[in-house]
DNA sequence: CTAACGTTCAAGTATTTAATTGAATGAAGG
DNA sequence: CCTTCATTCAATTAAATACTTGAACGTTAG
């Protein structure tokens, strides 16, 4: 009855799109380009994944548009696409999340670990930063901050923390954020904060997710 | 530096979820199963899928915990897992809408046909059905619409439609709805309709997402 | 023009996944 | 108990996907 063609092509469509996304390492590279355009060489080495493999996966995406190519010189820079990717991938987050009991041990208390910073939410964050009541730190490498970052924030990438941390208020409460809810960065960051005597949080999303909630943010 | 195994394996986790959305029958499980609870049977024959197929797709979407399985008596009962499912394959077809232009010709116009329909959101429908002014209409078969409606609906299956036009009120509008946003059940109803002289309209979702958007049903 | 460099392509192998078939389970009914 | 029926399992084949290697392409610099 109602096997119709159409409807079965849609959905042969969207479970490309679904496998598009069904791989560790395309997973990890669409974090990556959320933080702003890249190389393919410079994701092959963040991502630690083989060059040719990573040009692979891109083209894949690109197939895919979830990423889109632009050549600049000998260089191709990748970024993503300006459909609501990160809202994809938030979702499969999502999902996985509610079912943390059937996940493995390890990614499990990895989770519950990074919850147990109390993580800041992103209304929260937004409201607090309108009082001028906390320090934003932005512990990301200073490429990605250069391509965008939250109003505001001041840039310290985590391997520099430990020997900056003159440069950080004592007094003022400070929320570390980095590339999304499960990057070890800010996370990472808090911990060093806390040992060190600095009254620190996490924001629970990244940059990707907080530009991807239209809010604004600023560049350079 | 932070290629860190705990986010490595939840990125694999994030990845196996994707892929165990990535597949056409995989995805069409999931819609039936969005309606209610049913039988491998029933969805073999609903999905138009070989049986030990359906069974198999089934089970890996269990594995991924995307569905859950009930046995009762001689026959094992799938519904959906309580996770935000729904959401998930929502995202992905925000992502698909999205890139309309990236889509085969076929696809993109079943697509915009029917959105020429002029679907009605959530939103206002709930807002007419306050109101009271708007009759609504399930037009899915009599099982889906028992395991659970919208409230106040009035269940005349599409393929009776032709033969109990009589049942329906001529001075009001009419708002169809079925299983989502892209089943064709509403759209063929509201065609039929204003074909009929009715005033017909249809639902952009359908009752899982309904459901899924925390609105009250009814069952039985 | 040639060399160097970043990226893509092509080919091969290994692995994973899908569909089909027939046998095996497990519950109900005579 | 033996049969029937819905489902799952196991085994096979076919197809898709991932990774590696080395060659090819296109752009810049000398």
């Amino acid at each position: 009855m109602s096997s119709d063609s159409p409807k079965r092509r849609l959905n042969a469509h969207l479970a490309g799109l679904a496998r598009a996304l069904g791989h560790e390492h395309r997973l990890e590279l669409l974090e990556h380009l959320g933080q702003g355009e890249k190389t393919v060489e410079l994701l092959a080495r963040r991502a630690g994944v083989a060059f040719a493999n990573v040009s692979q996966h891109l083209q894949q995406m690109r197939r895919a548009g979830l990423v889109t190519a632009r050549r600049n010189g000998k260089r191709v820079h990748y970024s993503l696409a300006d459909g609501p990717v990160i809202e994809a991938v938030s979702a499969l987050r999502a999902l996985a999340e509610h079912n943390l009991a059937e996940m493995p041990e390890a990614i499990r208390t990895y989770l519950t670990s990074i919850d147990d910073m109390e993580p800041v939410s992103t209304d929260e964050l937004a409201a607090r930063l309108r009082d001028g009541t906390v320090t934003l730190l932005d512990v990301r490498p200073e490429d990605e901050f250069r391509a965008g970052h939250l109003p505001g924030a001041l840039n310290i990438a985590l391997e520099d923390l430990g020997d900056r941390l003159t440069d950080l208020p004592a007094e003022r409460q400070i929320i570390a954020y980095c590339r999304g809810p499960y990057c070890v960065l800010s996370f990472e960051a808090a911990r060093l904060l806390r040992a060190s005597g600095f009254d620190a949080r996490r924001l629970g999303d990244g940059f990707p997710e907080w530009k991807a909630a239209g809010r604004p943010v600023e560049s350079g």
